[in-house]
DNA sequence: ACGAATAGTTAGCTTGGCTAGTTACTCCGA
DNA sequence: TCGGAGTAACTAGCCAAGCTAACTATTCGT
């Protein structure tokens, strides 16, 4: 096994666990990844809009708005209107996206902290190192073309 | 930055490298997959037939069909008549498919196999362990449930 | 105070999935 | 050896979720 394998691995896992979660939740899996955003967003205290979440997942600002339409009407996301700015608007979670977002993954978050902690204390460097330099690679619009 | 960031990190870089590629290729991103899976099975020697590669990209044979199709169309992939059995199809890609994907990929996998053979010596058991266990995570259908 | 820029939305189209049903072939047991 | 169950691929027709273009409301710069 080789580090490329193991990490191939990972994302594949990824891959299958976010589509067991949309089917489990019922919902597509960029809906699934805006509540994720939302989230997030909310932890860190900035306040998320649908053009910072349109960013977020690579789609229009048009489509953003039918996805919000969506999470809206299904009791995932509220509307809020921005303080500052009347054009604009915030996102956040509501209680009932929260709790179904917990339950599918709190368990799961808590092993991934265990398994993080456990990595050896000397090892740790070179992996956050060898980590990013893969998303670097990833990341270089082809270098030298 | 901790080893879990850092993860994520890849993980979006990822992410947004298929966006580009596919539209780098003005294709959508399963079918640029396929043609990946196509090349790599022509490279194990295990030949890819329709329910394969409908298994890799977890959407269905019919779906698998119209993909088939496209690629067919788009001189990416070949159908080619199985041996041993007439019911089924083996895919191969063409000398084009496989000139698009070294112009986009070449560069890139080399400057991650350079990355991950700089991994310290060291501290590749642990980092594997670590990818290992993080795919089991991923994995673990909700454990206790 | 007004024109350009920006946030969000609406309307209507296109694409790439899906399910159901068909055809052709294989395999197994009476 | 023949008939039926199972399997691979494909076709037809539907639907969800993306897109672009156009519109409204608001902000900002001069």
């Amino acid at each position: 096994m080789t580090v490329l394998r193991a990490l191939r691995s990972v994302h594949e896992a990824d891959r299958e666990m976010r589509r067991r979660m949309s089917t489990g939740m019922s919902m597509n899996i960029t809906d699934l990844e805006a509540i994720r955003h939302a989230i997030a967003h909310e932890r860190a205290g900035d306040p998320l809009t649908p053009k910072v979440l349109s960013r977020h997942l690579g789609i229009s600002g048009a489509s953003t708005s039918k996805l919000i339409d969506r999470l809206t009407h299904s009791d995932h996301l509220v509307r809020v209107a921005h303080a500052r700015d009347r054009r604009s608007v915030i996102l956040l979670a509501t209680e009932h996206a929260h709790d179904q977002v917990r339950e599918q993954l709190s368990d799961m978050h808590e092993r991934m902290l265990d398994v993080a902690h456990s990595l050896p204390e000397a090892s740790r460097a070179d992996t956050i190192g060898f980590l990013q330099a893969m998303a670097d690679c990833l990341r270089v619009e082809s270098g030298a073309n």
